[in-house]
DNA sequence: ATGGTGGCCCGGCCA
C-alpha cells in the first residue's frame, strides 16, 4: 500500500499533474494539501475515472486539504472536532483500508513577530490535542502533510541561516514534539538518520537546482504502521521543473510512504 | 542586505 502527502501549491494549477502522477507512481492514498479551491473545481469526475474517491475541505482559494484514495474511504471528518476548527480547512480524515489517514495543512506563521505564529502554535496544539481525543496513536494511524516546521538542523540546508526564524524554533518544534511524545513516529526521519531528506525548495532563482531546500512535509505514524513500513522516500522529480510537463510544480515534493 | 518566483484575484496578499 502506497500513501503519499503531497503540497499541490493550487489544484487547479496542478490538476494534470495530479491525475498523471497518481497513475505513474501507482498512488493508493494521496494526502493533498493546499488545494486552494472549492468543490467545484475540484476534479472528482476525473479521479472517479481513474478508480479513485475522494474527500475534499476547500471553502475559497486558500489552504485546502483533500484524501483521496483507490482502497477505499471511509468515516470522513474536516476539521477538528474538539473546536469545530479555527476556521480555515486545514485538516481532513478518512480511513482507507483501515487506515485512518489525516491530512494537515500547519499554518506557515510568516514570521515569529507576526500574529499568525502565534495562531501556528495554537493550531499545533490543538492537533495534538484532537490527536490525544480520538486515540490515533493507538490505532493504524497516519497524520502527513505541510507542518512548515523543521525538527532539527539536519532538515535546512543551512541551518544557521534558519536558526530562531519561522520553521527553526524552539515553540515550533515543541508543537510537533506533542504528536511524537503520544507515540507518533517522524518515518523520513527515523529510517535515513543523516539523509536530508528536502520536501521543499523555494521557487526563486535555482534553489532547487542547487538543493537549497528544507524537510517541513512529515509523516508520522501510529507505532501500528510503523510497524508496517517498508520505506519512505521523497519524489523529487515532481518537483522538478525539468523533469515535468508543463515545466510549474509545486514547490514541494511528494512524501511517498510505502507499508505492507 | 536585498531580491529573486509563483499562485490567487486583480496590486497586493500569501507562500
Amino acid at each position: 500500500m502506497r500513501i503519499a502527502t503531497w503540497n499541490v501549491n493550487s489544484l487547479r494549477a496542478r490538476s494534470d499533474q495530479l491525475l498523471t502522477w497518481l497513475i505513474e507512481r501507482s498512488i493508493d492514498v494521496a494526502l493533498l494539501q493546499e488545494t486552494k479551491c472549492t468543490d467545484g473545481p475540484f476534479p472528482f469526475d476525473e479521479l472517479a475515472a481513474l478508480g479513485y474517491e475522494a474527500a475534499h475541505h476547500g471553502v475559497n482559494h486558500w489552504n485546502g486539504v483533500a484524501v483521496i484514495s483507490r482502497c477505499g474511504l471511509q468515516d470522513v471528518q474536516r476539521g477538528f472536532v474538539t473546536t469545530d476548527e479555527i476556521g480555515e480547512p486545514r485538516v481532513i480524515a478518512a480511513t482507507c483500508a483501515g487506515v485512518r489517514c489525516w491530512s494537515v495543512y500547519v499554518p506557515n506563521g510568516r514570521s515569529v513577530d507576526d500574529p499568525h505564529f502565534a495562531y501556528k502554535l495554537r493550531w499545533l496544539d490543538e492537533l495534538a490535542a484532537e490527536m490525544n481525543r480520538v486515540g490515533a496513536a493507538n490505532r493504524a494511524s497516519l497524520v502527513a502533510g505541510d507542518f512548515n516546521v523543521g525538527m532539527t538542523d539536519l532538515d535546512f540546508y543551512d541551518a544557521k541561516r534558519w536558526k530562531n526564524k519561522k520553521h527553526a524554533t524552539a515553540e515550533e518544534r515543541a508543537g510537533v514534539q506533542q504528536l511524537l511524545d503520544l507515540g507518533f513516529v517522524d518515518l523520513a526521519r527515523d529510517r535515513y538518520p543523516k539523509d536530508p531528506m528536502f520536501t521543499w525548495w523555494n521557487y526563486v532563482g535555482t534553489q532547487f537546482a542547487k538543493d537549497k531546500g528544507l524537510r517541513i512535509d512529515l509523516a508520522l505514524a501510529s507505532p501500528e504502521v510503523f510497524a508496517r513500513l517498508e520505506d519512505i522516500w521523497v519524489d523529487r522529480h515532481t518537483r522538478d521543473p525539468l523533469a515535468v510537463e508543463p515545466a510549474k510544480p509545486s514547490d514541494h515534493a511528494p512524501l511517498i510512504v510505502d507499508v505492507h
